[in-house]
RNA sequence: CGGGGCGUAGCGCAGUCUGGCUAGCGCACCUGCCUUGGGAGCAGGGGGUCGGAGGUUCAAAUCCUCUCGCCCCGACCA
């Protein structure tokens, strides 16, 4: 491609509303343009880097066993309804009447899609398993869009689906995508982490979320120092204590202070003198299982996700000041275990606490000296917090967790029957009984790892691109394009490396060469060859390494196998 | 949805508080000269009606009301 009539407009200057780096470089490599929050276009460069990453995606779910179907970006609500995610899915799914009055929505994921398809087609065991996938546009009309491509509302995504017709299919098939993914990623020369992962309004049971490690990434991982376990702050496990016995107290009795107007955990430390560990936290739950007092340490945060289970309900929300009111007979702030009569659940962290601090459960009084094992009745004692760093391991004796930041790339879950249950997808097995498929589903947001894969490699120049998901692995770039000889050779080794297969770029722009260099490294260019008067003298041309950043002199006649040698991976 | 910030040319910004010449600067773009190994220089030029609507005023980018959009923090959600 000729960068004279290629559409790139690079700028100089940091677009205002982009914060991190990926979304700048984007923007200034004229990777993408901004159409509305969280909706973008591909330019040429953006699609061709995007085109990059469906490639190795495409030729690893291909080599997985999976084949590729595309499905309509438009579904009927009577499939939503069907699944009974309608009326569970939220404002995140965008629906809308067709003229005639009908409901659709677009699709923010294709579970309820494929199961039809698959029911209809699928009636016997031995059309099973089967793996389909697809390579498409999402819309997920998300609460607070940012970050450019990498957390928007409309984007591309590849998804998989697996049908097989026991659990030990399933989990062949589960492994198979989980070892493709790795294959994938490794492949984009990402740095990535496969975690444990909760599942969402996906539903299923069991998943694991790969994760890009980057600074600037949305999600929390824990991670063990000794052992493999990592999972998402949503799923990290705490090591069980030895024993589930709270502490014993000594005789006495709690202590009512005046705390005016003393709410929250950072006012009852100032006020009390006391630090955030001798603090019980008590957040008032409704469940659809009734209301639930969540007890914490106070420098310690519940999790929601756990507590659902410890309290086994299926939806939980805090409770608002009325709710509050009512149960504790006094407002928001002031809540504590003790003459509480609703249900208690104490985190682990809370066993051997002793002489804490609470709410008295009365406007404007906290209790001190309380002690759990001797003034309020605890009904059950989990793990109902999210691990921190520091914690101790789950797995294994010994480790502790850490934590570091990532971007989500990928998810595989193990769906069971939920969705071939709903939607009546089965198959008759060899001895003419009929049973339900078993499945499993399976996402790469592709324009994220896009994003991540740039998030990871840049440097104050611009993108570093690794070879595998550069637009253009090579670009050769002329010095002067009024110099016959340097314009000729440059043509010579561009048309070369395209002829081979090299995807070359060639800076055939009347511009100053600093211009050009600075836009080539901005761009990303893994390899750029500049051909000059001065080398043409001595016979050579320059390869400048962008990752690196070295150079090296190479003769006329092997620049093209040199670079053939680096790019062909 | 709550809090904060911002909409002036393709991009980055000044001007708004304290209304008043033809709305300005840098980058990008066009023409010419000159220059050609890390974002050159000179000269000339095109492009905006100040997010939108209404109002106040002799006069509105500037003041008032409404409205739309964008960004950040949070809540929410994968």
């Amino acid at each position: 491609m000729k960068l004279s009539s290629m559409f790139l407009h690079t700028l100089k200057e940091d677009p205002r509303d982009a914060e991190v780096v990926s979304h700048k470089l984007m923007l200034r490599a004229s990777m993408i343009k901004k159409l509305a929050s969280g909706i973008y276009s591909y330019l040429p460069y953006g699609l061709k880097a995007l085109k990059k990453v469906e490639k190795v995606i495409r030729e690893e779910m291909n080599a997985a066993g999976a084949q590729e179907v595309l499905m309509p970006a438009v579904q009927p609500a009577e499939v939503w309804k069907e699944s009974g995610r309608w009326n569970v899915y939220g404002k995140e799914l965008l629906r809308f009447l067709d003229r005639k009055g009908g409901e659709f929505a677009l699709g923010p994921t294709h579970e309820e899609v494929i199961t039809s398809i698959v029911r209809d087609e699928v009636h016997s065991y031995r059309d099973l398993p089967v793996n389909l996938y697809q390579i498409q546009t999402k819309f997920r009309d998300e609460i607070r869009p940012r970050f450019g491509v990498m957390r928007s509302r409309e984007f591309i995504m590849k998804d998989a689906y697996s049908f097989d017709i026991d659990d030990q299919g399933a989990e062949k098939s589960y492994d198979a995508m989980f070892k493709a993914y790795e294959r994938i990623f490794s492949r984009c020369g990402l740095r990535f982490k496969p975690v444990e992962a909760d599942t969402g309004p996906i539903g299923g049971n069991y998943s694991h979320e790969f994760m890009v490690l980057a600074s600037t990434g949305e999600d929390i991982i824990l991670s063990c120092g000794k052992c493999s376990y990592a999972a998402n702050l949503e799923k990290a496990e705490i090591a069980k204590p030895e024993s589930l016995d709270l502490k014993q107290a000594p005789e006495g009795a709690p202590e009512k202070v005046h705390t005016p107007g003393v709410r929250t955990v950072e006012e009852v430390c100032g006020f009390l003198g006391v630090t955030a560990k001798d603090l019980i936290k008590t957040l008032i739950y409704s469940t659809d299982n009734g209301i639930v007092a969540a007890l914490v340490r106070g420098d310690h945060d519940v999790n929601e996700a756990k507590l659902k289970r410890a309290a086994g309900c299926e939806t939980l929300e805090l409770a608002d000041e009325g709710t509050i009111e009512k149960f504790t007979k006094a407002p928001r702030g002031f809540a504590g275990p003790v003459g509480l009569s609703i249900k208690k659940i104490a985190d682990f962290g809370l066993l051997d606490a002793g002489q804490n601090v609470t709410g008295a459960n009365e406007e404007d009084y906290h209790l001190k000296n309380v002690w759990l094992a001797r003034d309020a009745k605890v009904d059950l004692v989990a793990d109902i917090r999210n691990a921190q760093e520091g914690d101790l391991c789950p797995r294994c004796s010994g480790g502790t967790l850490g934590a570091i930041r990532g971007i989500e790339v990928g998810h595989v879950f193990k769906l069971g029957i939920k969705y071939s249950k709903a939607m009546n997808a089965s198959y008759l097995d060899v001895n003419g009984d009929l049973k339900p498929i078993i499945m499993g589903c399976y996402g790469i947001g592709v324009s994220r790892v896009l994003a991540a894969a740039i998030e990871q490699y840049a440097d104050e120049n611009g993108i570093v691109f690794p070879v595998p998901i550069a637009p253009y692995p090579v670009i050769v770039l002329p010095v002067s394009i009024t110099d016959e000889k340097v314009m000729g050779e440059a043509k010579r080794i561009y048309d070369e490396l395209n002829s081979r297969g090299v995807d070359t770029l060639i800076d055939d722009r009347d511009a100053r060469p600093g211009v050009k260099f600075m836009d080539a490294d901005l761009i990303g260019v893994p390899y750029r060859i500049t051909v000059g008067a001065r080398g043409l003298n001595e016979g050579v041309v320059e390869v400048k390494e962008r990752s690196s950043g070295t150079v090296e002199k190479i003769p006329l006649g092997e620049v093209v196998d040199y670079c053939l040698a680096r790019v062909n991976v």
